[in-house]
DNA sequence: CCTACCGATCGGTAGG
DNA sequence: CCTACCGATCGGTAGG
């Protein structure tokens, strides 16, 4: 017996990313020792090596998993095929909802990504480029005037500025939920977004 | 001569504050070595510890200095006693500005105020909760709505959002300036305000 | 899967 | 007796 890797080990594997997840969101990961992670995982730090190789690995793997269903989400309301305006609801609606059951992951996506090593953060970045890239297609289907378009990319960044800050002061156990959130996060952009002027091309010139 | 403080004290005590504050907000409050400051300031750290007395009192002198200026724009524009929606656009702007101004010290601020005390973080939290107050206030003038005066908050929260997460992705030198995003912000904030619906009253039940 | 350690570097301080 | 620093090293702890 014994050979090959033990029946739990995945299951191992994902208990300790949900550990250090949430010890890295909590204290930031350069903050973090391997001996607080191995501590809450209920292991030596020893044992936390033989799942993985080193610290870094850690956080790769936190980061690389969530942009990953991050990803799906886009690709699967994409082959929905709904008309802009119901996409980019749904894509809204669908991100609030991922973001709350990732939110340890989340951050450290969003704060700790300058301590990978360049490959790894590129590979990364270049998944949050690829979410960020499909929102920002919606918004400029939403706004088809020719010379509107340069504004996609910035409506898109306040957007994702609204939804990434929200999981920075919502409390788990407040009065506010990211369901309640959701639609007004909705309401404000769907309502202020055909308000915004391009710049220089305002009415008041 | 020489009784009392060298005439260059006071300045080289701004001068390492900034050092300090550009490295915390590039490589995180943890990950940055009081050799990295002293390095970066030209002195020893000897010499370093001579104008602060350890690591954190230049944390918490960037976080106090910080939440200090933005207390004083929010005082200037209220006493400038305009109209709500004036005094709010002037808000968002005068923000915009200061952010941009002090991006480092701001960035250490979101980031790195859980690596004080408790007794600094709870003061610098409250300097927070002041400003977020003051939004809050003419927020729900705004929205004069009995009833209503619940979404002041979410909708202050989601205004910080944009601001806040503009300086994540807002490059120095590239295309979109923060003068051009202040009014991109006002646009989209006042052109949806009034469409968010309030949950559970809204006009689908 | 543990105890026992390593090379290095941490924040902070000594004497001069 | 003060300040403004220096080279060297302290006691502890980091990742591994």
């Amino acid at each position: 017996m014994a050979r090959g890797r033990s029946p739990g080990y995945d299951d191992q594997r994902e208990a300790i990313l949900s550990h250090a997840a949430r010890l890295f969101a909590q204290r930031g990961y350069a903050a973090t020792s391997m001996n607080e992670v191995a501590e809450a995982c209920g292991m030596s730090k020893a044992s936390l090596y033989h799942y993985y190789r080193d610290k870094s690995a850690l956080l790769v793997h936190i980061a690389d998993a969530h942009v990953t269903r991050l990803e799906a989400v886009i690709a699967e309301v994409v082959q929905q095929n709904l008309p802009p305006d119901a996409r980019l609801r749904s894509l809204i609606h669908r991100f609030v909802e991922e973001y709350a059951m990732a939110q340890d992951a989340h951050r450290v996506l969003t704060e700790d990504v300058r301590f990978m090593n360049e490959d790894d953060r590129e590979r990364v970045l270049d998944g949050q480029r690829r979410v960020v890239a499909a929102f920002a297609t919606v918004i400029a289907e939403l706004r088809p005037e020719t010379e509107e378009a340069t504004l996609a990319k910035p409506l898109t960044m306040l957007l994702f500025g609204m939804i990434n800050w929200m999981f920075t002061w919502l409390k788990k156990d407040g009065d506010l939920t990211y369901e309640a959130m959701a639609p007004i996060v909705t309401d404000l952009f769907f309502g202020g977004f055909p308000a915004v002027q391009v710049p220089g091309a305002g009415s008041k010139s």
